[in-house]
DNA sequence: GTCTATAAAGAGATAGAC
DNA sequence: GTCTATCTCTTTATAGAC
């Protein structure tokens, strides 16, 4: 592989393990197994490796979603593959984490692919709850947005949970715990 | 204020703004007006005022929920009262910001009053559902334990996609959405 | 493209005077 | 208790040779 590819690939490591504050280019050139010059010949410095990083994990993100909500099923059914599908739990979100960054925050250029993602991924599941309780399959009274936002909450905050308790299982019950309270919005045959 | 009292309201600040990482000794001096001398007196180091910080924080945190949920009313009126009440929601929450920090998590003391608070709060909304159930005001099939988790969580992600988006109304919205769904679960006339 | 040298600033303390 | 001096390591680069 590239040098600037392992570079990219490195960061988006450390930026997952230590954040934007906790990672030095230092660190991510060790990783790398590529030298100092090598890295700024390539990139024009932390900002700039972060931002071509986030890129990256942001798309992957978006697909790995985009594969379970438009995948057979019901929006019940498909909102609860996305959830449940597999996870390392304990590291928590690559996207969310960064939103805990104030470095990256400040920044418009880097706080941007994060903002993106997750207006999408919530715009996204607007929808599925939208067709869902379009085809009947959910009570009529249900906010799409707002629940869609729940959702996506559950998600991130599960992995908060986790985090302090050092186990996955509080993230396993938040999710459980949401898709008990939809369940109670599906409506009968559907 | 003497200058212990000082150094830890300034170093609960900066772990707030700044995360554990992202706080040097020298920025925790400087904001509490304390010279180096006196805060090498008084703490051992960055991890010790930090933990001293970590827990007056947690001590605050879980007092201001106390109130709220050991007020009168339903349980779905108490838990919306603590979901709905006053917050810096852009600041986001100052003890499960420290679930992103990698020094924090990796030290086992400095874990601890985060762990417990969360495990106190998934606890405490857990008995007030319970009694909610109990009381014939929610579903008898309602799971407490796991509502509560995602309660929790929805309040823990609502500040992440509000940080991300760099507004509030994501967080309003997640809140809206965890409490729509509980309503459904309300029993009629209770 | 990649390497080594250099460097100003900050992190995170320790030592000892006052 | 507080202050100043000192110290080692790391951060985040820049410069110029190969």
């Amino acid at each position: 592989m590239s040098a600037s590819e392992d570079l990219i690939a490195s960061t988006r490591e450390l930026l997952w393990e230590r954040g934007y504050v906790g990672t030095s280019p230092r660190a991510i050139q060790q990783r790398a197994g590529v030298g100092q010059g090598s890295m700024y010949h390539h990139f024009s410095g932390k900002p700039d490796l972060a931002l071509a990083a986030i890129g990256r994990t942001a798309e992957e993100m978006r697909a790995a979603a985009e594969a379970r909500l438009s995948g057979p099923g019901t929006a019940v059914e498909r909102i609860t593959a996305y959830l449940r599908r597999e996870r390392d739990v304990l590291k928590g979100c690559p996207i969310g984490r960064l939103t805990q960054d104030p470095d990256v925050i400040a920044d418009p250029a880097l706080r941007r692919p994060v903002e993106e993602t997750f207006a999408w991924l919530r715009d996204r599941l607007a929808g599925v709850l939208a067709e869902g309780r379009d085809r009947g399959e959910l009570a009529a009274g249900l906010d799409p947005v707002a629940t869609a936002c729940a959702v996506v909450a559950v998600l991130q905050g599960g992995y908060v949970l986790a985090r302090a308790a050092g186990s996955a299982e509080p993230f396993g019950q938040a999710v459980d715990g949401v898709l008990g309270l939809l369940a109670a919005h599906a409506r009968p045959g559907a």
